[in-house]
DNA sequence: TCTGCCATGTAAGTTGTTACATGATTAT
DNA sequence: ATAATCATGTAACAACTTACATGGCAGA
């Protein structure tokens, strides 16, 4: 039920089309939730049916008409209902960590190359973040408190991506060096 | 695919049926992966139809008799070249933080209660995993190749949980205070 | 001319969740 | 007695992924 609500917080922070819905879920709200156009599509859908969105088509000129959706009284109530009732930790479901786990029956500069890989991604991520944080986010102190919530995610990314690359740091430096040193980061 | 090769993985260390599958996937191997025992015994049906494991029906006294699955050459084999070919890091999906996001249509109050119960979650896993630490990986020098790899797993769980309990941290500071002070954590 | 953006969807297949189902043994 | 553990599954449903499908406009 979460990418419902995931929607309904996206759309009551600004009204917006399923497009732009779904180039949020690659931006900001991708964050923390992620979410492919025909999933999106489809839920809005349901929840237009629900009555938790309404609709309201927008007639464009020289481009396709666009479906500006807003969160209804009934969605906030819902939202709010959701956000109330307590929700345990997401299991972790991880790809890399798969192939570390069973790493022995691969070559070390496979695995290699597969960590370097993804801490480029990672700082890539990170960076992109701190821009994002240098440009609106300049005065945390000066926040309204919509924006305060939305600096907090911004903040988990951050610290999500550290933990990341810090992870890969001492796996490489692991695999580069002989099996001599200490494995000793993570404290 | 990641749930065969993430059962090809956990099979690879050592043997065992689905009910102990299903028990490993609630302990090491849930350092990053998580299945249900439904999934698990759909998957490793398919599993042997595709030859990638086999299975010994092993009779017990007293007990019902269990299946004891091995990954085959050709298992191994694709497990090796799923390893080869490289992945994304994975897209988070974290309820909590949708809540924090949307966290101006609720009081306060439920945002730091719900916050308080994730960080002693956070904290309960970290405690969890320090122990096995303690336990099994005590002198991580010493440790075999397949040991040291599952031994990055752990660590990289460790440095999880702990960006996820600084973060509570700061956000319980936040809510705790006036918003007269800076939200600094994150750096 | 070709790529990318805007804007919306359908269809098929895979994966994951929830509920149901069985039945013996062991510990409280 | 009752609950927990061992051990395996089926069925229905919900969620997600991948591929397909359309069609105009703007810029290189």
């Amino acid at each position: 039920m979460a990418l419902a609500h995931a929607i309904l917080a996206a759309l009551i922070n600004a009204p917006c089309s399923g497009y732009d819905l779904a180039k949020r879920f690659d931006g900001s709200v991708g964050f923390f939730w992620s979410a492919s156009h025909q999933q999106i599509y489809r839920e809005l859908s349901k929840l237009e049916d629900q009555g938790w969105i309404s609709c309201q088509t927008i007639l464009q000129a020289g481009r396709p008409d666009k479906k500006l959706y807003s969160v209804t009284d009934l969605g906030e109530q819902q939202l709010k209902k959701w956000i109330a009732q307590p929700c345990e930790p997401t299991p972790i479901k991880d790809d890399l960590l798969v192939k570390i786990f069973a790493a022995r029956v691969a070559s070390k500069e496979t695995i290699l190359a597969e960590i370097e890989q993804h801490q480029k991604a990672h700082l890539e991520k990170l960076s992109t973040y701190e821009n994002l944080k240098q440009h609106y986010f300049r005065n945390p102190q000066k926040l309204s408190q919509p924006e305060q919530f939305q600096y907090l995610t911004l903040l988990n990314g951050i610290s999500y991506e550290k933990h990341w690359l810090a992870w890969c740091d001492g796996v490489i430096e692991l695999l580069k060096g002989n099996g001599e040193q200490e494995i000793g980061f993570g404290d």
